[in-house]
DNA sequence: CGTTTCCTTGATGAATATCAATAGTGGTGG
DNA sequence: CCACCACTATTGATATTCATCAAGGAAACG
């Protein structure tokens, strides 16, 4: 018996669920990528993960989502019913392999927020970027504002801004098109 | 058919395993505390989570572990089969629940880390911990040095320690004993 | 006790946030 | 196609927070 799937299509900045929302569907991305995130209550926001192709956005199957998500580009969601995913023994595995990627991936994430450099936060986001949003071609797709990425590193735009302008005046990134860059040397230094 | 639980017990300070060795068996506390951190080739440490009783200490069940955990009072771990307990319904079911708590947990010190000032962060690593490893009385246990609260924080144990003298200068932080505090009023202002 | 480790406190400096102004970019309707 | 508008990014000047450096004191341990 296999489980049932339905597709839900999603504007580039369209809302995806808020803190709140029931939970209890199972959402994986076909394509595109959504972002997740907290708010606080002034206003404040923390980019906690991006989420890709092929990957589940949440592990909240019941009671309610304490987090936002986002669709960073035009994307599609697969939802499937939690429940009958849960009893199933590959979908089983799958959401522990996810899970188990997602927990990796946020204590990276909290090594570099809690311990490094502006400038070594933002290196470090780029190769993630690279790693997991890349064209094939090597060059670096960012379809992220100055503020997201900002809100991912928990820095300033005006910091990300300033970095961005350092590296591609010292030729340590090129700008290859309207959203895309290639890393050239070190950054970081 | 029951899975074979062997206990194992570890000093406080105590090493329990390091990144890069290799995973395969489950570890459950089953009392004291253990920390999860990442260390960086210039010595720098990160702090990730703090492992409570009844919890699982990590979830890398095959490969090689990604980080080190250790004991933080004296401990006493559980140690069983991840085979056996992956394909045994109950514990599955623990495993997954565990699982998200801890990116709950995660999510949460992202956003801290990201977003926080210091007295902010330290404010609510004290209520993270007044939560997890509380006395019944609503006193703070507190069995952590300067340095390893400052490793969860992100800060240095110059920051931490003015901000204890502080709040307890300003009583909104009350030292009932040798390693324990009250919280008295706001703190993080 | 002496020694080591941990903690506190002060003085200073560096990194990054904040504030402010300008420039660029994309989108819309005339 | 152009002109306008709103939004986003850049850049500079200044302020603030927190880290670093340095020294002394308190607690823990053999």
């Amino acid at each position: 018996m296999t489980i049932k799937e339905t597709p839900r299509r999603f504007a580039k900045d369209a809302p995806i669920y808020f803190a709140g929302d029931a939970a209890g569907r199972l959402l994986k991305v076909a394509c595109g990528a959504v972002m997740i995130f907290h708010i606080y209550d002034d206003g404040r926001r923390q980019i906690v993960d991006i989420v890709t192709e092929g990957e589940l956005v949440h592990f909240q199957f019941d009671g309610e989502l304490d987090h936002y998500a986002e669709a960073l580009t035009q994307t599609t969601l697969i939802e499937a019913s939690a429940d009958a995913a849960l009893s199933d023994q590959a979908w089983a595995e799958f959401i522990f392999a996810q899970m188990r990627g997602r927990l990796q991936r946020e204590r990276r994430h909290i090594a570099m927020l809690g311990q490094k450099s502006a400038a070594e936060r933002l290196a470090e986001f780029l190769i993630l970027v690279s790693e997991r949003l890349s064209t094939p071609l090597g060059d670096i797709e960012l379809p992220m504002t100055r503020q997201q990425i900002a809100d991912y590193t928990g820095l300033t735009i005006e910091t990300v801004s300033r970095l961005f302008s350092r590296w591609t005046r010292e030729r340590r990134l090129v700008v290859t098109g309207k959203r895309t860059y290639r890393i050239e040397g070190e950054l970081a230094a």
